[in-house]
DNA sequence: CACCGTCAAGTCGCA
DNA sequence: TGCGACTTGACGGTG
């Protein structure tokens, strides 16, 4: 089982994603954006291979207005360079990488027009893998669209459409279920006629299923099916519910507990599990970890490095609980290790603890008088609260990139939560 | 410097 | 009929 996340990732510098609007385009300003992208896509692979991470979503967002006539730019050549240097990491370390276009591709609307448009995002899409020079594995995730008040004719609509894209494109594009209108059992009526492998999403499913009591397991067995040799292995993606969002709408973190649950249900090997979460990469490592049956204890130390400081922001009696927890080298917990590490983030923050944490990263940085001076007058005005714990770490966040200092940079303490 | 509204894409549900 | 929700960074304007 692979696991994998989509897009950003938390503790890499340089990992964003540039755009421009419309009123102020230009190639000049579409080069440099590009340029900017490309260099945070190989930071993302670089920081997969160093985790050993090897399921991966490219941005859309990589290449702006990329299947825009607003962008007439033959990126793929003048950027080809890169490409290939990224295809090599990519290739060389065996990372399945995958892209899924947004709600606003549409192929089964009406509207001629919007077809015409998600057809060139598409293609746009499949130039991307293509530039990528990677095989017809990874694919292209898309949903059917909408209903338009006749869902026979709409589904009808998907599938003539699909029929008539490029043959580079058809090899990518692999289907969805949604959360609102079409149901894995729809989904699965569509690849049966045009021959499509299905992507079983759990949350969606929970909240959009079809009118037959299966289980999770029995519903992506079916899926299975859909995948050809030439698919690569089944893919699935897996997501809990925000409890306090609107149904649909992704947790910040996984829960090992939940996913393990689930993931023994499903008692499947040979699947590639995307995450969708919005703490990325980090509740991939976890995952990675609670289902490492050679898990060792450097595996922990190292997801601690990057927890800590989060941690003692919120809750030190947890800081000091975890490195006791650590020493015991003997009794490898993940799941209890999370389990703390996650509910230490429910504790109410307290200004106290947050400037506690705030020293201990400042520990960090050698600095000369005049600095110091510096910190300990924005110290002065946090006490007295004219000043947010918000600015003074983005403050020290810019010195830990001015020092390089890579420990923190690489934490979670400037991002998470 | 921080914060807020607007923009841009397509669909659907709700006044 | 038309607006808000969904998403996210850019950008212009205000405090």
């Amino acid at each position: 089982m692979n696991v994998g996340f989509a897009c950003l990732s938390i503790g890499v510098y340089h990992n964003d994603y540039k755009t421009i609007r419309k009123d102020n385009l230009s190639d000049d300003k579409l080069i440099e954006i590009i340029q900017y992208n490309l260099e945070s896509l190989e930071n993302i692979i670089d920081y997969n291979i160093k985790n050993n991470i090897k399921l991966f979503r490219i941005s859309s967002d990589l290449i702006p207005f990329g299947s825009s006539p607003l962008n007439s730019l033959k990126w793929w050549e003048i950027f080809k360079d890169k490409f290939d240097l990224i295809a090599e990491k990519i290739k060389k370390y065996n990372i399945r990488v995958s892209m899924h276009p947004g709600q606003y591709t549409v192929l089964n609307s009406p509207d001629e027009g919007v077809v015409d448009r998600s057809i060139k995002d598409l293609v746009y899409h499949a130039k991307v893998l293509e530039a990528l020079k990677t095989g017809t594995s990874s694919k292209i995730i898309l949903h059917i669209g909408g209903v338009y008040g006749d869902k026979l004719t709409a589904k009808k609509r998907f599938i003539i459409n699909y029929l008539q894209l490029p043959e580079n494109v058809k090899k990518r594009l692999v289907i969805e279920n949604d959360e609102r209108s079409y149901h894995i059992l729809d989904v699965l009526e569509i690849s049966e006629v045009a021959n499509i492998p299905v992507i079983f999403d759990n949350l969606h499913h929970k909240i959009n299923p079809p009118n037959l009591n299966k289980t999770d397991q029995e519903w992506i067995n079916f899926c299975k099916n859909t995948f050809k040799k030439t698919d690569g292995i089944q893919k699935i993606h897996y997501s809990e519910q925000d409890s306090l969002k609107q149904p649909g709408a992704h947790s910040k973190t996984i829960n090992p507990e939940s996913f393990l649950e689930w993931f023994n249900l499903i008692d499947r090997e040979d699947i590639d599990i995307m995450l969708e979460v919005k703490d990325k990469n980090v509740s991939a490592i976890k995952i990675k970890n609670c289902t490492n049956k050679n898990l060792k204890n450097q595996d922990l130390e190292n997801a601690w490095a990057k927890y800590k400081y989060n941690v003692l922001e919120y809750s030190p009696k947890t800081y000091f609980l975890i490195r006791e927890m650590l020493k015991d080298k003997m009794n490898l917990d993940p799941v209890l290790f999370y389990r703390i590490i996650d509910n230490s983030f429910t504790h109410p923050l307290s200004i106290n603890n947050q400037i506690n944490a705030i020293d201990h990263v400042w520990g960090y940085f050698k600095t000369n008088s005049k600095e110091k001076e510096i910190y300990l007058k924005k110290l002065e005005k946090l006490k007295q609260g004219t000043l947010t714990v918000k600015s003074m770490k983005k403050y020290l966040y810019g010195l830990a990139i001015s020092t390089k200092m890579n420990y923190l940079l690489e934490s979670y303490y400037f991002e998470l939560i």
